[in-house]
DNA sequence: CTGAAAGTTTAGCATTGGCTAAACCTATTG
DNA sequence: CAATAGGTTTAGCCAATGCTAAACTTTCAG
C-alpha cells in the first residue's frame, strides 16, 4: 500500500452539506423567476421578459435564454414575442417560494435589522434554510407577538 | 412611442438584492475551499487536494481546476504533487469565513435547529448574512446566554 | 533499488448563466 | 395602412463548475 494511508470515514459525512448547497443552486434561478414572474402577474397583469431582465438586472439575452430552460422543466409556458405564464407547477414552486421569502423576510425584521438588510439578505437566505429552520424562525416569530 | 408604456423607476430598485447574490455566489466558492483548507492544515498537519475533494464530495479533476483559479487569485500556492498552502490573503479570508460560519451555526443553534441542520443549513447561509445580519446574530447569542 | 499501486494531473466534454451586437417582430402613428 | 421606433429574440462569445477517462508521478514493498 503505497502513499500515505488515509483515515477513512467521518471524512466523507461531511460532503453532505456541501451537496446540499449545489443542489440548492441549481434551484435558487427557477425559484427567483417563478416568484418574479409571480409578483409581476400580480401587480400589472402580466409578465414580460424585459420586466423580470430589469428586476433581476441582467441582460433581456440572458432571461430569454433563461426561460428556455424554465419552460422545458415544466415551470412556465410562453410564446415569441408574447408574455409569459407559470404551470401549475410553476405557481407551486412560487407560492412555496414566497412562504419561504416571508418567513425569512419577517424573522430578519424581529431580529432587528434594517429594513434594507432584511429585504436583500433574505433574497439569498431564503434558498438556504432547511423547513426545520423555517419552523425555528417561524415559533420565534410566534412568540415575539404574544 | 410605440408598444405598451411602462412605469419606469422603481424597478430598478429591485436588482440590488439580486446583484449580491450574484457577487455572493462567485465569492462562495472560494471561502469555502479556504476555509476548508485552513481546516485541513489544522487537523492534520496539510491539505492535499483529494481530501478537498472527499469533503466538498467533487471529483479530483474539479479540485485541481477551482484551485487553479484560487492561485491566479492569489489565495493559495501549490506545487504539482504537493500538498496546498494558502497565502496571507487567504488565511485571511478563511478566518473570516470561520467567524462568520460560527456565528451562524451557534446561532442556529440557539434558535433551537437539531446540530445537523445547523450544521448544514449554515454552510448555505453563512454567504449570504450581511455584517448587520451578523451582528444582529450575535447580539441574540448575547442576551441567550445571560 | 526497482516495479507497480495508488494518488494526481491533463484532456476533453457538458451545462449554466452571463454579455453584446445584429436580426427580427409588433404595434403606434402619421 | 404602411413605416418605423422600439421591444424581443438569435447568434456567438466567455467564464465557472462539474464530470470521466487517460496519462503521469510518487512512494513504498519487496
Ligand atoms: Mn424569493
Ligand atoms: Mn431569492
Ligand atoms: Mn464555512
Ligand atoms: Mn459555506
Amino acid at each position: 500500500m503505497p502513499q500515505r494511508t488515509k483515515k477513512p470515514g467521518a471524512a466523507k459525512t461531511r460532503s453532505v452539506a456541501f451537496r446540499r448547497i449545489r443542489a440548492d443552486h441549481s434551484s435558487e434561478l427557477a425559484e427567483d423567476y417563478v416568484e418574479l414572474i409571480a409578483d409581476l402577474i400580480d401587480e400589472k397583469g402580466e409578465a414580460r421578459g424585459s420586466d423580470v431582465a430589469m428586476r433581476l438586472g441582467v441582460a433581456n439575452a440572458t432571461v430569454v435564454k433563461t426561460l428556455k430552460r424554465l419552460q422545458d422543466a415544466g415551470l412556465v409556458t410562453q410564446e415569441p414575442y408574447r408574455s409569459i405564464f407559470l404551470t401549475g407547477e410553476g405557481w407551486k414552486m412560487a407560492e412555496d417560494g414566497r412562504r419561504k421569502h416571508k418567513i425569512v423576510e419577517a424573522f430578519l425584521l424581529a431580529l432587528g435589522v434594517s429594513e434594507e438588510t432584511a429585504r436583500i439578505d433574505s433574497e439569498g437566505i431564503e434558498h438556504h434554510v432547511s423547513e426545520e429552520t423555517l419552523r425555528a424562525m417561524a415559533r420565534f416569530l410566534a412568540r415575539k407577538v404574544m
